[in-house]
DNA sequence: GAGTTCAGTTAACAACTGTTTGCCGGATGA
DNA sequence: TCATCCGGCAAACAGTTGTTAACTGAACTC
């Protein structure tokens, strides 16, 4: 790790993040394709102009926003998964996970789930992206379990999807619900996923 | 049904049909929060003030757009879920009336899978105010199949709210997907559909 | 220490936005 | 037939937008 960047890139690299984040701010009560440039550099304190040196574009700073908010993803849950457990504490420990996420980055998750179908071509494809590669690989971790024993890759492929899925659809749930109602929807998550996990164990008999 | 309506509150509504329709058009390209009023009326080919007389606000236009697309759903599973027959069968046929819907109503899946998520709060609550009703009424379907039977109400209705998730993403994926990844989507749909029925048929155990 | 690079500034551009006001003229109902 | 209603219009309002150009001055290179 050499951090050891001139007193200049280091400077242009701090008002990049303060654009980022004042994009993500702004964007908890709008869409990426109604936010504006001017909006942007206002809330940072910084000329429109200025905008121009970090990012081509409004939907070019969503793009980097991907990468930040679906970067710490994969470590998150490559670690619950990887913890050879009962399957019913992996269930435990995902939602959990997920829920502290959503605790800790709520703007970044609610970009991901606004924007994932959002009105930005090029941010919905880098959101596709990012978790197709996610999904791959959580098949991957799947697929050394011993469960899959006899699976298909595609099989293995789309457990892994349907759980993605799940995992996007219960951290929205968690971001727009009320803290009282955070349990109902912790415990929906983990009975769905109970449900699927028994589905799982019966895939063989077909 | 009577259609009688006078000449003036004919043209009424036929312009006000033109407003949502061309609204629709340009959410093909982008979100709610960015669509412009002017722009609606300029489609249509009438005044700005003219809106005014059909909507307060664009979210106001939002919500009529939610009413128009999510209505047909409810009739169109329905149909399916009624149709009381083989788990297999009823997979192929939900999948297949999905992809008819996507293929005859494009712009109004884009808009509910868009907008789900979306910046405009109104719509959003509009939207999921229409898919727990639509919720509620699959786990009524459900809960009158056999297999249900020993099955706690939350639990059927947290299986009902797992396939109107699904249904959702299926129809998304057929959305943005190229004609020759039809059959591919299809297909992984159908085996997740299977996974969590089998899921579903062992959920006694526990 | 002189010369270059470059993040950020200032200022101006035409184009566009939502909203209001007063008006027109055809449908409506007595 | 006449007065009322009311959907749509034209015009003007003050603000906002993205983008460009030429600039300043501190950090860099040699």
């Amino acid at each position: 790790m050499s951090n050891t960047l001139g007193v200049r890139q280091a400077q242009k690299q701090k008002t990049r993040q303060a654009l980022l984040e004042a994009g993500l701010g702004l964007l908890e009560e709008q869409s990426l394709s109604s936010l504006g440039l001017r909006e942007v550099t206002r809330v940072v304190g910084v000329a429109p102009a200025a905008f121009y040196r970090h990012f081509r574009d409004i939907a070019d700073l969503g793009v980097a926003l991907v990468e930040e908010s679906l970067g710490s993803l994969h470590v998150m849950i490559r670690a619950v998964l990887s913890e050879q457990a009962d399957a019913e504490e992996v269930i435990d420990r995902s939602v959990e996970v997920v829920a502290a996420h959503v605790r800790l980055h709520p703007a970044h998750v609610r970009f991901v789930a606004r924007e994932r179908h959002g009105g930005v071509r090029a941010v919905r494809e880098a959101i596709a992206a990012e978790l197709a590669r996610f999904g791959d690989e959580v098949a991957e971790a799947l697929a050394t379990q011993e469960v899959s024993d006899g699976w298909s890759a595609e099989d293995v492929r789309m457990l892994a999807g349907l759980y993605v899925d799940h995992l996007v659809m219960t951290a929205s749930a968690f971001l727009e619900a009320a803290p009282e109602e955070e349990r109902r929807i912790a415990d929906t998550a983990r009975r769905q996923l109970r449900l699927i996990s028994l589905g799982r164990g019966h895939w063989r008999d077909a």
